[in-house]
RNA sequence: CGGGGCGUGGCGCAGCCCGGUAGCGCGCACGGUUUGGGUCCGUGAGGUCCCCGGUUCGAAUCCGGGCGCCCCGACCA
């Protein structure tokens, strides 16, 4: 029945995604068109991703500040680009308190601008620099065509924002940054990340140069996971962030800034799902192993229940999340199947018979059916869990970098570009085309540059486009 | 902003052409049965049929107007 079976992925992705995000329990429809109520599951989920990051920014010397949900309509305007990149898509607030207000506010899409405005306050001489500023905000983008966690017309993020003196400081902070969201995106989300830098078209509205990381979903669709960006002295110019250099004179600011999402639970999710559901990976499991007890009648549920509880404490005493699904009238095949739904990673079953033999059951949730399941001693428990957990974070990784590769296919031709965007694959291609070029790739073939990955080819080659040699070597993919 | 569709219990839908007591599946509640891969049976709760107006003895159904949403084509973490 159609209330069980979830869309096939080959189907049609969409639908899969979105029958996942609701029936997973990530998030639910809102009242307001284009936004999202994200729900406990989805949330902890988040909550995983900001402890990851958070932590990784504090390591490396940044602090956590909050700054106003709303801008002046003036500070917006003062960096031309960024006015330019942003104005379609403001939400903009023109009364309050009863009364139209002397000047618009507008509902920040992003806070380069109040912070442009408060570290110019802040910072007075070399010795205040560099300033590493880190805020956790929703932000709100007034987007035409919205999905769950993707992109919705509100979302929550982390925006960094740094000063620097120079602009080699800026330039290492910036590529820190996006090192630091790579080795999330690898160790903890399990999604293998291309490093590299975006394209013209494709950067930030206001930058010097942006930086990306980019992954492949299940569908060979790319999907911007997280930016990092050098700004240069565009905003020190616009709102005066200037400091006394040790040789007494005054000098602009190199400001960066790099931001990550909630679409990265879009991302987990598009990554390694699967036809039964999520699949999560145990760093960011809101519940790493379930507990399902078996019994048929009352003196079988006392016993089993009792090496539940038993279980359960040696799991969470040793740090595992663990949970024990107790539902009444839900059978386990029901709850199998649930959990499944909701990517926990490793599922224990435990019934009379395992009671007797001082056994478990545990089943992995990357391997489906009978080869997922193993029969341990209670005794070993822990230890098998553990290493389960720890086996299952490398494959989901392994498997996501094997999808990704065999879906990259270099090109020499634009012919074979083509071909291969058609094909919905990626293509590597040397690129050394103008801005006007690249729009009339995307016009042809629906891609665009996700970006030259930091990884090149060793040997120059023909751009594809220009018949030029350059060393250069851009991805194009069809993207989110 | 251009083209197509839809508004009916919480969710998904039927009913509308041809006006006459508002239905089905899922979910929910209760009882029993079952429970090692999506149990089954019974009982029950739950609806201003998007809004306003018109036609009519009578409107979910026909007519007029409005509102909202979804899908497809140009921009975006």
């Amino acid at each position: 029945m159609s209330e069980q079976a979830v869309t096939a992925q080959s189907e049609d992705f969409s639908r899969w995604y979105n029958e996942i995000v609701y029936r997973a329990d990530l998030a639910a429809p809102s009242p307001v068109r284009g936004c999202v109520i994200i729900k406990p599951y989805g949330y902890e989920i988040w909550e995983g991703i900001k402890a990851g990051l958070d932590r990784r920014f504090k390591v490396t010397g940044h602090q956590n500040a909050y700054f106003p949900l709303f801008i002046p309509e003036s500070y917006i305007q003062r960096e031309a680009q960024h006015v330019e990149g942003f104005s379609p898509e403001l939400a903009v607030v023109t009364h309050a308190g009863g009364k139209e207000l002397e000047e618009p506010l507008v509902v920040r899409p992003t806070s380069e601008t109040v912070i442009g405005e408060a570290f110019s306050d802040w910072i007075q001489s070399y010795r205040d620099l560099p300033l590493l500023i880190n805020q956790w905000a929703n932000v709100v983008r007034w987007e035409l065509r919205t999905r769950p966690f993707l992109r919705t017309a509100e979302f929550l993020w982390q925006e960094g924002h740094t000063a620097h003196a120079t602009h080699d400081e800026a330039e290492e902070e910036t590529m820190q940054m996006l090192d630091i969201y790579a080795d999330f995106a690898i160790n903890d989300a399990a999604i293998p990340v291309i490093k590299g830098e975006k394209s013209r078209l494709e950067r930030f509205a206001g930058a010097l140069r942006t930086y990306t990381i980019e992954a492949m979903m299940r569908d060979r669709r790319a999907l911007q996971c997280g930016t990092s960006h050098n700004l240069g002295q565009n905003f020190a110019k616009a709102f005066d962030i200037r400091y006394l250099a040790e040789s007494n004179n005054q000098e602009y600011c190199w400001t960066t800034s790099w931001g990550l999402s909630t679409r990265m639970v879009g991302a987990v999710v598009m990554t390694h799902g699967d036809d039964k559901g999520l699949r999560l990976p145990p760093k960011l499991a809101p519940y790493q192993v379930v507990i399902v007890p078996i019994y048929k009648n009352d003196s079988q549920r006392s016993a089993v229940m009792e090496a539940v509880e038993r279980l359960q404490g040696t799991l969470d005493g040793a740090g595992i999340r663990v949970h024990v699904d107790n539902r009444e009238g839900q059978s386990p095949g029901f709850k199998f199947n649930d959990w499944e739904m909701r990517g926990v990673p490793v599922r224990m079953e435990i019934g009379p018979k395992d009671v007797q033999n001082n056994n478990a059951v545990l089943a992995r949730r990357d391997v489906l059916g009978r080869q997922g399941k193993q029969f341990i001693s209670q005794d070993g428990i822990l230890e098998a869990a553990q290493s389960l957990l720890a086996d299952i974070q490398a494959s989901l990784l392994e498997d996501a970098r094997a999808f990704r590769d065999a879906h990259i296919t270099d090109v020499s031709t634009y012919d074979e570009l083509r071909a291969v965007i058609e094909e919905g694959d990626w293509a590597r291609a040397h690129w050394d085309g103008s801005d006007a070029d690249e729009l009339a790739v995307k016009d042809d073939t629906g891609a665009t540059i996700r970006c030259f990955p930091f990884e090149q080819q060793p040997a120059p080659g023909v751009c594809v486009m220009t018949g030029r040699k350059t060393g250069r070597v851009a991805l194009f993919a069809k993207a989110y």
